[in-house]
DNA sequence: CGCATTTGACCGGCGC
DNA sequence: GCGCCGGTCAAATGCG
């Protein structure tokens, strides 16, 4: 125990000399993702400025982007936000195959009842992919890079039981009385049975807790085997509400912190004193925040980086990211075109001391958990062989 | 005082 | 069965 807390002490002590180090850090390069939509509808694919590399040709049948063209495309161009909103519209259309603009999950018919889908970055970037049955892309949404990923573990196949899911949770969890011991044990293994669809964010941010409008109370903090960061529990505090939210950073790039959400608000996005983007609530995400019973009842964090106060120096990193976004592309009608030599600023991918910080990421708890083997591997042994040569 | 965070204890799953 | 590990609980503590 005591060596435990020495431990969890030293962690500490190692995070905060990182912490205090980090910010000084200065961002050297930026890398641009295109975006590239094909007139058909149902073959969005994202492709990355200085990779050829698309998603057809990763993926053996072909498939969507979780985010519809139309997504990218800036539909209210004076809000620079436009993405993270229509990020936060998304849940009820994600939900829906039958709607054909629409992107749907169940778009996704890969071997082995998988459900793949990411994003390349650039050449210099990382290529993150999920582990079976989940999805990952790279969105930065974040002044700082971001990217995420979407766990589907267990997901599609409990969508089924995806309603009586969220309702077991409102109804017992943390906010009724405790039950006898061998009620709870039967309640945990009901929930273990029916795991929440989950969606990770790999954000390159000093902040381990990132603001993303919800508001998180974290419930615990444990030591993460073989990375010197704990990883952070959090749930939100609206009551019923069973989202939870892990953070933590990784051990092998200790600017990335993966943040996972798992679950989905039962609640319209929250106006807070902290989340002025509460405004851009619309009856859209209210339908998608309280309708339980889509096919797909997936969760999208919802990530308000671009409004955190909490980030790294607001002013340059928005000015890079977000408000070009309004500068950014795009057709009368509101559909996304290709900016071609232009970039897709509202995806740039910053990375400071780019080109191999998260291509290491040598996670073995969440980050493996997200992560998928073959992947991991590869960065692994990218990281191996650059470690070798030391 | 109310709420959030901290942190040791506890529990279940899993591998050996 | 035992130990490890991830996840959660809940009392103590901190903070505005």
């Amino acid at each position: 125990m005591e060596k435990k807390i020495k431990e969890d002490h030293h962690q500490e002590q190692q995070r905060e000399e990182l912490n205090s180090t980090k910010n000084t850090e200065t961002t050297t390069s930026t890398h641009m993702m295109n975006l590239v939509t094909s007139s058909d509808h149902h073959h969005h694919q994202m492709e990355l400025a200085g990779n050829n590399m698309n998603l057809s040709t990763i993926f053996d049948t072909p498939i969507s982007s979780p985010f519809p063209y139309s997504y990218f495309s800036d539909h209210s161009s004076n809000n620079p936000n436009s993405f993270l909103y229509l990020l936060r519209q998304d849940q009820p259309q994600f939900a829906s195959s039958s709607n054909s603009s629409s992107f749907s999950f169940d778009a996704f018919h890969l071997q082995n009842n998988t459900n793949h889908f990411f994003t390349d970055l650039p050449t210099s970037q990382p290529i993150t992919k999920a582990e079976s049955s989940e999805v990952v892309s790279t969105t930065p949404t974040s002044p700082n890079s971001t990217s995420f990923s979407s766990s589907f573990n267990e997901a599609a196949n409990e969508n089924i039981n995806k309603e009586v899911t969220v309702k077991d949770q409102e109804d017992g969890d943390q906010h009724e009385p405790k039950g006898t011991k061998p009620q709870m044990k039967a309640k945990k293994k009901q929930q273990k049975k029916a795991r929440e669809a989950r969606f990770a964010f790999l954000t390159k941010s000093d902040i381990d807790n990132l603001d993303d409008g919800y508001r998180w109370r974290k419930y615990g903090q444990k030591a993460v085997k073989n990375s010197p960061y704990p990883r952070s529990y959090y749930r939100c505090t609206i009551v019923g509400c069973g989202v939870k939210k892990r953070v933590e950073r990784s051990s092998d790039n200790p600017s990335i912190v993966m943040t996972t959400y798992e679950g989905q608000h039962t609640h319209p996005f929250p106006m807070t004193p902290r989340g002025h983007i509460g405004m851009l609530t619309s009856p859209i995400l209210d339908l998608g925040a309280t309708t339980a019973s889509s096919s797909s009842s997936f969760s999208i964090p919802q990530p308000r980086y671009l409004l955190s106060q909490h980030h790294q120096p607001y002013s340059s990193m928005y000015n890079k990211n977000s408000l070009s976004m309004i500068n950014r592309s795009s057709s009368s009608d509101g559909t996304f075109v290709n900016p071609g030599s232009s970039s897709f600023h509202g995806f740039a991918y910053e990375m400071s001391q780019a080109s191999t910080s998260t291509t290491t990421i040598r996670d073995h708890g969440l980050l493996q958990d997200i992560l998928p083997s073959q992947i991991r591997s590869d960065t692994i042994n990218t990281r191996t062989n650059e470690e070798d040569k030391i």
